[in-house]
DNA sequence: GCCAACGTTGGC
DNA sequence: GCCAACGTTGGC
């Protein structure tokens, strides 16, 4: 069981959208750079936890909790002319890139700012906070996960 | 394999 | 909109 922060533009897709899909469920499409994809690839596993982060807009901070319900699948985008996230390099028979299905899980009922997370001592080391960090799928340590939880005022 | 140029990310 | 930081590309 692994822990993860994933970031979302809630321009583009919130966690109030995922929310309001059916069964709460968004295929994790149109991730492009390749270690995020190795993460998903190769240490997302089903049943794991991840923080639903967002990016690049007024308010950047963990909006929810999202569990990971399916693991990697060729992320279809990649081979649609249509789609922004098309990669005429990828074959369908060796597909680049994947994506995982994220499930809503629990609500974050206090949003967690991304200056409350700089400002807590215990999360010093979390890779978010590192400067230049630009990864949009990271590991999150047990122990930072639980603190984010705490602040945020998530049950369970 | 090096590295400059370029494109993207993301906070501010 | 700015710009620092980083990833990718492509010439050599």
């Amino acid at each position: 069981m692994r822990y993860w922060l994933l970031k979302s533009e809630p321009d583009a897709f919130s966690f109030d959208d995922l929310k309001k899909r059916p069964r709460k469920t968004e295929p994790w499409n149109g991730v492009r750079n390749y270690q995020a994809r190795n993460y998903m690839r190769d240490e997302m596993n089903v049943g794991d936890l991840g923080l639903f982060y967002h990016s690049s807009c007024a308010e950047p901070g963990v909006a929810g909790v999202v569990r990971i319900t399916k693991e990697a699948y060729p992320d279809h985008t990649q081979f649609d002319p249509q789609s922004e996230y098309f990669d005429e390099g990828s074959k369908r028979e060796d597909p680049r890139w994947v994506m995982v299905d994220v499930t809503w899980e629990a609500d974050v009922p206090q949003f967690v700012s991304l200056q409350q997370l700089r400002d807590d001592p215990a999360l010093a080391d979390l890779l978010i906070l590192r400067r230049g960090n630009r990864l949009s799928i990271t590991p999150v340590e047990a122990a930072h996960f639980k603190r984010i939880c705490k602040l945020g005022g998530v049950k369970g």
